[in-house]
DNA sequence: TCTTATCGGTTTGTCCGACAAAGCTAGATT
DNA sequence: AATCTAGCTTTGTCGGACAAACCGATAAGA
């Protein structure tokens, strides 16, 4: 082998590939800003100077990475890919590895903890207010199980809203999705759940309003204690998540 | 409206989705193990009664969700998605949020904690060992920053394996993947950075091997705070990391 | 005048057929 | 038996086609 190699690598992606590639590139520099149209499949074919379906085949991954999307009338627009879609994948990847409810408890104490301690320093009145409206539905709803469960979801969505920090909201989104179908589970099951639920949220929002970093911790502890001891009621927490939610067929909607 | 509609609601998604849901729904629910194989494109225009173009729009959409992949001979099969390469979207979806380095520092704080935390509780004989080893390798790669920092980032992915806890190893991933190149940066900037940053990881697992919990969550925080005194002395923590890695060129690498 | 209906022109979703390149298979050759 | 070769399969790409939905603007009606 030479010590200056003649040529350099050759690139041999495909071509949809390549379509893929150079419209990321113009959104992530910033040359195409989230809400600007990319054009039609038509203007792509003639820029690229490849077929139709080879363009097709190119935006669907970018459709499916969340890069671009199909606006009202189907125009294609970059945009800011959404955390929910983006945990949506991660978390059915997280039920392909067939992760248990323990490993999924552990870490989501740590980043509740994590988003609540945010919360208590930097929420907004807006936030609060949006806290407050969830907690106030959440007490019209703790008879119904499959409401109460939803809110429970929103209401954390809300509270690493609150702490200001995205990194946290987009950790803390696939293990929250995988949660959520089991709160549902507990409260339907367990009597008093529903309550200890709600009671647990005015603490938190409590907390968060004194600004009072440890009240809202040792709620937030309390909180996902009580899920696990009402989970531990109807499975085990070493099982997969993938199994439990087998068995426990119809909560897997979508 | 009827009490009970007359009509469900249409199923109106375009066929390329209809047939990536479908296989999706195969894998998901494991009819499909990872491993196996799809069969060609041809065998699922037949199963399907769709067009080819269709079905491979369809397939591109699998691909980049992570749920089947092309084997040597571009063959399709089943996979289970790599963490990693979720967490690339991820990462691209912060930087497009425009997320700042402070949200960094405060996210990874917390996650690298929780993740040396685990590793001290349940690291396995073979988990110290890949630690061991890749401490070696930063002995050796001090002087050149380039190594150092994809060997640093290889330490912290091991330690979250040795955590044993996925769902932490996948939430930790995006915030890491943006991390590494800024230590390059540091370690090449800062006199010192690369001794103080291998001296760090030697009592890491020294923390690990005694199970030493105390010790190892102290040196995972004066690691981090090390990296955030040396960040601020060239760049702003305030600053989105977009706009950080655009004046830093070169960091920008794949 | 304001609303509604209509009618081309675009654009997307789908289909058909085709072909070169690369991989695989199995029979032919040494 | 190991190797080579020719044929078959599969993928990636291309060109063209068409129905349905959508857009815009104009014409008709209240």
């Amino acid at each position: 082998m030479p010590a200056t190699p003649l040529f350099r690598r050759l690139d041999v992606a495909p071509a949809y590939q390549k379509v893929a590639d150079a419209i990321e590139r113009e959104i992530i520099n910033g040359r195409i800003k989230p809400g600007e149209p990319i054009g039609t499949e038509q203007q792509l074919v003639e820029q690229f100077g490849v077929n139709r379906s080879t363009v097709r085949e190119g935006i669907r991954v970018l459709e499916e990475g969340g890069l671009i999307r199909r606006d009202s009338s189907r125009r294609l627009q970059a945009c800011l890919p959404r955390y929910n879609k983006l945990a949506t994948r991660l978390s059915r990847a997280l039920i392909l590895h067939e992760v248990t409810f323990r490993e999924l408890f552990e870490a989501s104490m740590t980043l509740e903890v994590a988003s609540v301690e945010g919360a208590v320093e930097r929420a907004t009145a807006e936030n609060i207010a949006e806290l407050s409206d969830n907690l106030a539905r959440s007490a019209q709803a703790v008879g119904n199980p499959a409401d109460l469960a939803e809110l429970d979801q929103e209401f954390h969505v809300l509270m690493a809203k609150a702490s200001q920090n995205r990194v946290l909201q987009l950790a803390r989104e696939p293990a929250a999705q995988l949660f959520f179908p089991t709160t549902e589970m507990i409260v339907a099951g367990v009597p008093e759940g529903g309550a200890r639920l709600v009671e647990a949220h005015r603490h938190l929002l409590d907390a968060i309003k004194r600004r009072d970093k440890e009240a809202g911790v040792a709620w937030t502890r309390r909180h996902l204690q009580d899920w696990r001891r009402g989970f531990e009621k109807i499975a085990s927490l070493d099982r997969s998540v993938e199994h439990t939610y087998m068995e426990h067929a119809g909560a897997t909607r979508q």
